[in-house]
RNA sequence: GGGUGACUGGCGCAAUGGUAGCGCAUCGGACUCUUAAUCCGCUGGUUCUGGGUUCGAAUCCCAGGUCACCCA
């Protein structure tokens, strides 16, 4: 690797040429002993705050009270003797005044050249901490005129392009440092994200519900049907899943007589990458005893109304082209209605999986010859027919009892559960319902689950001994939720894609050149 | 897993199979009210990787990589 020696006079302005530049103002900066990467700054004001607090200043005014900030170097435009530069810290951007006479004579017991350093040292990117106060220029924009200044952060790297910005969306995720900095939408969806978290704890907690952490390692993941992470533990010498959800502790904590648990917690799936599928993700699981799903259905709504009220300021939200109407009540419909609306199609006729088999034909669904339920055609049709255009929240309820192993049965209705799922801009986003408390009925129930695992199915669990255990100790009537945190930022940050509302997605390692050369085409690995 | 498309200086983009260019940023110079400051001047490239076709490949073909979108 050879670093060009850029000295000054040179033009420089490959990324390398870029970075030996900035180092070279480093060593200046300590030359001159001023830290180029420094300790603190006493910030006093932000400029979010100053910007609301002077709205009404006039255009050639100052305010004579001293205010310290720091932030990043976003904009820079120098004169000979006058410099603007755009400072942004977390809560947004205000504009600095420099004027090389308040500088030079407010710094000259630390820098006798203040001004031509600021001119020559800093860079767009910088962290700089100011002291000085609060002046409207001339021309109207509100900045604060610079008695002394400070590197606190040489950047060594350039930011993108100030005008096109990084547009990338690959490098936006892999570099979501970059992003923050230079895209503010995106600073506000995570603050929005973390509002939306702290909403949902809030009014679980001021309803009494109790939040209490479960195992992520687990001997058997259960809890919904997906492919489990896999991982080992060296000295118990065992294999170990990520959990698939966290229902079945939760319950068991209410076993043990806890009447209003939750959990807000990380989940991990192995399956697919999409714009709605990310391996890990968050859920909020909340267990209530003595509750049914009508009864969340009521909180469900409530709750994502609150949230959009508290943080939005509206219950007309926004999403991607539609707009969204969350006030309720939601529209509530049976799986085996809303079917037969769209399709046609009578669910309750079919006594043979034959005749569902034969009813669907016309639909041209895939994978129907997978199924081995008519309950499962019937979540087909749903799923690849209808499920899309559930773009108003709505609730989906009573499914069919095959596609919902820890639902509890409806109290009148044969075949089905006491279940509901929230659909909103076509994407399931809550599931909940009235829980399986007979542990005879639960056994049959995973005893079919491990048939269909021992047949191939990689979603399917196996038998939670434990779990069954502590139904016959006696789980009292409960409901439980889980609301799928990342998908419910999606809809209040309208943003398309859940890489969007995750900080840092999963993203495929970008691969080296030299792994591409060293590692053989396709090596002979006979898979026998 | 399947289909379609993209990949060119730090960033954003051009370039009929024929000398790889432009804007911004960088670097040097001028400038005390700018808002993508302006003006003058100079740099900076293994065109994602590896093969192939061709007198000649950013461009055409094959394989691989990463990403996006759609489907499963």
């Amino acid at each position: 690797m050879s670093a060009p020696a850029t000295s000054p006079g040179q033009s420089a302005s490959s990324l390398e040429e870029i970075r030996a530049t900035r180092l070279q103002k480093v060593a200046t900066l300590q030359q001159l002993g001023l830290n180029p990467f420094a300790y603190r700054w006493p910030v006093t004001a932000h400029a979010a705050e100053l910007q609301n607090r002077y709205t009404d200043l006039a255009p050639g005014e100052e305010v004579g009270v001293a205010v310290c900030l720091a932030g990043r170097i976003v904009a820079r435009r120098v004169f000979g003797k006058l410099a603007f530069f755009g400072l942004q810290d977390e809560t947004g951007t205000i504009q600095l005044y420099l004027d090389k006479a308040e500088i030079q004579t407010a710094m000259a017991a630390i820098d006798g050249d203040a001004f031509t350093h600021l001119k020559q040292l800093t860079d767009v990117g910088d962290i700089l901490g100011v002291k000085g106060t609060v002046k409207r220029t001339e021309k109207g924009e509100l900045s604060i005129k610079v008695g002394e200044y400070a590197i606190l952060t040489k950047a060594l790297l350039p930011l993108p392009d100030k005008w096109h910005g990084l547009t990338d969306v690959a490098k936006r995720y892999r570099q979501r440092y970059v992003d923050l900095i230079v895209n503010p939408t995106v600073r506000e969806t995570f603050r929005r994200r973390a509002l939306i978290t702290s909403g949902i704890r809030r009014y679980l907690e001021d309803r009494g519900f109790l939040e209490i952490e479960t195992p992520v390692l687990q001997t058997e993941a259960g809890g919904a049907e997906a492919r489990p992470f896999i991982t080992y533990h060296n000295t118990l010498e065992m294999d170990l899943y990520l959990r698939i959800a966290t229902e079945l502790h939760l319950k068991r904590l209410v076993v043990g007589g806890f009447e209003k648990v939750f959990e807000i917690g990380r989940i991990f799936r192995n399956e697919g990458v999409s714009t709605r599928h990310n391996p890990e993700f968050t859920s909020v699981e909340f267990y209530q005893a003595y509750a049914d799903y009508h009864d969340f259905m009521d909180l469900t709504e409530d709750l994502v109304a609150t949230l959009a009220r508290d943080i939005l300021g509206t219950l007309q939200i926004p999403y991607q082209e539609h707009t969204l109407d969350l006030t309720p009540p939601w529209r509530r419909v049976t799986m085996h209605d809303l079917v037969q609306e769209q399709t046609g199609l009578d669910f309750y006729q079919y006594s043979s999986l034959a005749e569902a088999r034969a009813a669907v034909a016309p639909l041209n669904l895939h994978g129907v010859e997978d199924c081995d339920s008519i309950g499962k055609i019937l979540n087909e049709v749903f799923e690849q027919k209808i499920e899309a255009s559930l773009i108003q929240p709505t609730f989906l309820i009573d499914h069919p009892v095959e596609i919902s192993p820890l639902a509890k049965p409806h109290r009148s209705k044969p075949g089905v559960v006491e279940r509901f799922e929230l659909f909103v801009a076509g994407r399931e986003t809550a599931n909940g319902f009235s829980e399986l408390t007979d542990p005879m009925d639960q056994r049959q129930r995973f005893e079919q689950q491990a048939a269909r695992r021992a047949a191939g199915d990689l979603e399917a669990s196996g038998v939670d001994e434990d779990f069954l255990t502590a139904l016959e100790y006696g789980l009292p009537p409960t409901c439980g939720e889980g609301i799928g945190i990342d998908r419910l930022v999606m809809l209040l940050t309208d943003s398309p894609s859940i890489r969007d509302v995750i900080a840092f997605p999963l993203l495929k390692p970008e691969q080296s050149e030299s792994a591409v050369s060293v590692s053989p085409q396709s090596p002979d690995n006979p898979e026998a």
